[in-house]
DNA sequence: CTGAAAGCGCTTACAG
DNA sequence: CTGAAAGCGCTTACAG
């Protein structure tokens, strides 16, 4: 329907290879002369090249397929904004593909919408893949990296924060601020959840370091959701012990904060509460939540890098512990 | 690299026709144990399609491209959501480009990504997008649609809130409870923002209808953000008059309720409020929004069905008023 | 510097 | 029901 290379050709009486070199800019195939019949002849036509023309022959794509979950979580925006910040470095383009919420078939459909055209690699945003979509994935010949989740096994490559580090931090955090009974709040620890495991861990590392011995229901798990901030509080109202609240997101803490204070509870006074995660949410609650900040940009560039250039390796990014005004320094 | 119908044809015997036929099955075009034979290779070799090759020749495509701001605002999550609903029952596949933030590069880079390979159409999430830019799309033969924006002139189309109803709306509701002085907040009423301007219009007429003349201090513009909301509390601030604020979006109305607790103001007793849009934001904040609720799942889902079959009218989606906790009646 | 030709992976009249 | 052939819009050795 739209213009193509034939239609310059007709129009400029050059060949159509000609034409190709001109408007793909292979320097040194063709003079300046040439080169200005035939880029006005495609701007004067309209001419916009067919990229999956190109990629067919070529067989390389300068695409990136970006799969996201469409979570409740909200820490895409600035992942993506890392990645295209890197991608337009880097002269690729990127395409965001919906993988729905942990459903396979949607998580399938974002697959193959991906898979089915020549593309330079993918990169999956804290995207948990069923089995088989893995599969499908790997038989695909296409490079491939996982952002904002990790993994035991190692023969997946990530880039993603240290999951284990963030519960030592957070937990270590709130002790230094003089808290003896701290709950943790939200995250799914469940067999195949290693996130949730290595913030656990680290958890139990900064526990055990300051010789705090573990109360079991100190530990709600969730699905790192609003509703389930809202649970996790309603379980700790009944444990006056608990002095502080580590919560697996800022939703997961957001829950926590409003169910407090339909229980009167006043945050920080009352309990004190460090949230993971570190989105702008944080900022437009009140109190401002303080939390363990993950550099979500940085880790959407490095993993546009890391693709790019082919590296095999894993990476941590780097995260860190920004204050503001849900914790109260306890003096004993 | 990938496996191709000619590896096929060469293991079966039969000829890349013969694959062909029964790989996008054109029943009665083979027999069954063709069909058989050929997929059972298909699967074994690997084989996975390329849709590149195929839209070459077949001249069309199934992909749509959706092209959204990367903006503060929050509200495209439902709206891709009703996009793909429709887009999987109509056998599409939907791609999203994000076009920055009002920045006109990033914008023409997304569109060219989207248009330079075959679409099906591109829709366009509340993106004001530049004169180039849409020349652009206007030249690319492609059917496109905006959605959560309108326009005066009708000559684009697009599927969007009726705003001045908005306006009209949400001023009507305050009314009736019993608000006189009643300020509007965050919104963009610039020569170019169509949106704005027609909130404003439906406020004024809103106010008219019940003889409340308007005092200029009570509109206070801005680009929907939460800064302008904290901005804009902070100039309502010494207006006592004022009993209650329209904002623009749900970001100003968080901000204004933020601003507000800063200056010991409680809502609703010192001040009402009523926001725009009713994303889940409305309720995760204490106290929670009541808001002129737009039905975002519903634009997309009918924005996609209107692209696909080439409807030419606009069309409005419905809003609602949601009733919860920051709106108080007064009593005169 | 330029053109004719082959080919990327697919589809589809046309002929059998 | 099946195959040979042309062609979608491009690129790129090869020859000049």
């Amino acid at each position: 329907m739209g213009v193509t290379i034939k239609d310059i050709a007709k129009e400029t009486g050059f060949s159509v290879a000609t034409v190709s070199r001109v408007l793909s800019n292979k320097v040194g195939f063709f003079s300046q002369d040439t080169a200005a019949v035939v880029n006005a002849a495609a701007t004067k036509l309209g001419y916009k090249k067919n990229m999956a023309a190109t990629e067919l022959v070529t067989q390389k794509s300068s695409v990136i397929a970006v799969i996201v979950n469409s979570t409740k979580t909200n820490f895409s925006d600035p992942i993506i904004e890392g990645i295209q910040q890197k991608a337009a470095e880097s002269d690729k383009r990127v395409i965001i593909l919906y993988a729905g919420d942990h459903d396979a078939t949607s998580q399938r459909r974002a697959l193959s919408t991906a898979l089915e055209r020549p593309i330079a690699g993918v990169l999956l945003l804290s995207v948990d893949l069923f089995e088989e979509n893995l599969q499908l994935l790997k038989t695909a010949q296409v490079p491939f990296r996982f952002i904002s989740i990790s993994f035991k096994d190692s023969a997946l490559n990530y880039v993603a924060s240290d999951d284990q580090q963030i519960g030592y931090l957070a937990t270590k955090y709130l002790i230094k601020m003089g808290h003896r009974c701290i709950g943790l709040a939200g995250i799914d620890i469940e067999s195949s959840a290693h996130t949730g495991k290595m913030r656990l861990a680290g958890y139990k590392r900064a526990l055990a370091e300051n010789n705090i011995p573990l109360q079991k229901n100190w530990i709600q798990t969730g699905n790192y959701s609003y509703e389930a901030g809202l649970l996790a509080m309603q379980n700790y109202s009944n444990q006056k012990c608990i002095s502080a609240v580590i919560t697996g997101s800022d939703l997961v803490g957001i829950g926590l904060l409003n169910q407090a204070a339909k229980l009167h509870l006043s945050i920080p006074d009352d309990l004190s509460l460090i949230t993971i995660d570190g989105t702008y949410l944080c900022r437009i609650v009140q109190p401002q939540l303080t939390s363990v900040t993950q550099d979500f940009y940085h880790m959407g560039y490095l993993g546009a890098e890391y693709l790019i250039s082919d590296q095999q390796q894993n990476a941590f990014t780097d995260v860190k512990i920004s204050e503001r005004e849900s914790v109260k320094k306890l003096t004993l």
